[in-house]
DNA sequence: GGAATGATAGTCT
DNA sequence: GACTATCATTCCG
């Protein structure tokens, strides 16, 4: 399949998704994130992908979590209200984007791992500095490769992403019907390892591992 | 198609 | 000063 085939699209599609999604636990956030998209609006168009991978990160209870240890400057934004883009930073030259989820106050987080590219692929390509006919897991199968294809950096951090129409970067929802899920440990971590809270659509060919 | 390896900087102790 | 995790590349069977 090649790449450079896929047009922008001219409006984002599906509906803007509202605050109150998030204000739920991170495992349930996770899992019914699964087949809504994530846009990313351009001059000229917008990006758009499927979300077919997540991961949940609780509080306290999660050694995994960034939030375990407390609330500090670098966490701050997973204490706070749900449907906020929380983005950090790892191996000195990757970014990974979460979105923020529980009520404010109690920490959480979803990890968004991996995406189907369906709009805008081109303009990923470039963004990921990639040439030629590219398979489309090169663009988004994975969580610093999203990001990289979004243009989602530290910047990002602490963006709103419900409810306002003018975002730049959204989450929206087609009714699209995912497949089969299943449910894993999550992936990358030492601590809580055990804990299965990594969820995916088998049938997508976009996983990141 | 899988396993091993090197690159690298921000955060907290 | 220790710790943390991903991706691209390379090597092997």
């Amino acid at each position: 399949m090649s790449v450079t085939s896929a047009q922008m699209a001219r409006r984002a599609p599906g509906k803007l998704m509202r605050e109150k999604f998030f204000a739920r636990g991170p495992e349930v956030v996770g899992r019914e994130l699964l087949g809504k998209l994530l846009v990313r609006r351009e001059p000229d168009g917008w990006l758009v992908g499927r979300i077919v991978e997540t991961e949940a990160y609780l509080g306290a209870a999660d050694a995994a979590s960034h939030a375990f240890r407390g609330e500090t400057a670098r966490n701050a934004v997973m204490f706070g209200p749900p449907g906020r883009v929380y983005v950090y930073f790892i191996y000195g030259m990757h970014f990974c984007v979460n979105v923020t989820c529980g009520p404010a106050g109690k920490a959480g987080a979803v990890l968004i791992r991996a995406l189907e590219p369906l709009a805008g692929l081109e303009r990923m390509a470039v963004s990921r500095d990639l040439a030629g006919d590219v398979k489309p897991k090169m663009l988004t199968g994975g969580p610093a490769r999203l990001c990289e294809a979004f243009g989602i950096t530290r910047e990002r951090d602490n963006a709103k992403i419900y409810v306002s129409p003018r975002s730049d970067l959204q989450l929206r929802d087609d009714n699209f019907e995912v497949g089969r899920v299943s449910v894993t440990p999550r992936i990358g971590i030492t601590k809580a390892a055990e804990l299965e809270l990594r969820y995916c659509v088998e049938s997508s060919g976009c996983l990141s591992r």
